[in-house]
DNA sequence: CCTTCCGTTAGGCTC
DNA sequence: GAGCCTAGCGGAAGG
């Protein structure tokens, strides 16, 4: 169980305070931002922002947040974005204030700072939060190259996807083998991102290796949502084609086809 | 002094609990958010999102914040964008599971569902902020307007400005017209960032508007404190011009102008 | 309800 | 490092 309002072992990993004196407080601060720690603040709070732009937020109970990166975020009661903010590489400063406490997060580049003055603190929470949990976010070029399988029509009508898994050595990008209608064959790159140059060339030297091998005609064809202006020339020379396919697309179909597997075991 | 962990009064305006067994955790975040308070929670979880995408978040630390409009935000301890999140209006139900707390947040339109299952709690937050204070945000292209109109110099020397507030027809853009030194007439438009090329476009649709029922020297100027290099060709093309005018200039004309109104009042 | 466009956009990726 | 573009963009304004 992690530590909380009890010190636990040398370096609490979340120490909780409410009704803080604001003496107190400002000590707690100062030693956490030190130590680069996670700091939430709820409290009264007047907000000053000057940059790119600038503004004033008066006298109102807010949460904030500033992050071990230097990042920092005030949030009202309500709306999903934050009042005022400040990306990370924040340099943060508190001082005691005759009416409570000042803290100021400020970054160049561009040049900004906000200040935020407290005059009444509810809950402060310092400490360090421990995430190291993997992140992913679905609809990659697997899940793409899944939707071209369940869907061929994505890229052309009549392709028929042969494949699967097997290469004729990794080429280090996800790919689709099949023919198209007039029963040439078809190699496909998928990119999630807009395609470059490189990823032309990427194919053509796996064209090359297939030409080495099977002597018929052969496609190279590059499916992603955009094609690089920089690219263009260089698909010209190798004569590699290029069909543009949105990852929502492709969620749909995987969406239909998820929904068409659980209506089988509803129906 | 705001009520704290003590709860005061009838009803308490922030309720914080440390070390708090699933049970009644569960206990609190359902009377939270039947109350339609609003929830802080720090500990240990796992989100799950399906939308527009869809996207896993395995175990860790996190600070999950739900606000008592429906919006939900899911903080990392970098960063200084959730890394899930859902905007106001949601639907917020919480279940108790054998491993800890479920909590699911659902919105139509799009369909989009979050679910935050907790296995971990330090600490959780609810109760109320109040927060009336109004915030301003300076320096809009409305008040660059408005500091040309003081300050016509700001754009170039002799020029006139004509008008208010009437339009061909809304561009859909803030703009001035008047006279330069040689009765030309100028159009003006205003960009409070760098102008793109769609500025351009947008200033030439409205000069074409205005060339169909006046047949006089036209000039266009767009006027912004930078110019996207990639907006240069454009400018070129349709013989648009540039002024750069940086908004702390526009906000020392303003703050000039109504230091003079106060003065008045004051002397 | 839709589209269009702005943002203290932030963040990622190419050049 | 600078320029350029995307986003689960969100949100506002106009139609």
């Amino acid at each position: 169980m992690r530590g909380t309002s009890e010190d636990w072992g040398h370096q609490p990993l979340l120490n909780v305070k409410t009704n803080l004196p604001m003496d107190e407080a400002v000590g707690v601060l100062e030693n956490a931002f030190r130590a680069r720690n996670f700091v939430l603040i709820i409290g009264e709070c007047w907000v000053d922002y000057d940059g790119r732009a600038s503004s004033t937020l008066e006298w109102g109970e807010r949460v904030t947040i500033f992050k071990k990166d230097g990042s920092v975020l005030i949030h009202r009661p309500t709306g999903y974005e934050p009042v005022n903010w400040q990306p990370p590489k924040c340099a943060i400063v508190v001082n005691r204030r005759d009416s409570g406490i000042l803290i100021t997060a400020a970054r160049s580049q561009p040049r900004e700072i906000i200040s935020i003055e407290f005059r009444n603190v509810s809950l402060v929470a310092v400490g360090s939060l421990d995430d190291t949990g993997d992140f992913a976010l679905h609809v990659t070029e697997a899940q793409m190259k899944q939707a071209i399988l369940i869907a061929p029509d994505l890229v052309e009508a009549g392709l028929t996807p042969l494949q699967q898994e097997k290469h004729v050595e990794n080429a280090g990008f996800t790919d689709i083998y099949g023919e198209d209608k007039d029963g040439s064959m078809v190699v496909i790159e998928i990119k999630r991102n807009a395609a470059t140059k490189d990823a032309a060339i990427q194919l053509n030297s796996y064209l090359d290796k297939i030409r080495k091998r099977v002597n018929r005609p052969l496609r190279g064809i590059i499916v992603a949502p955009d094609l690089r202006k920089s690219a263009q020339p260089m698909l010209q020379v190798l004569s590699i084609e290029f069909v543009k396919l949105d990852p929502e697309k492709c969620f749909s179909v995987l969406k239909t086809q998820k929904d068409m597997k659980l209506s089988q075991f509803i129906s």
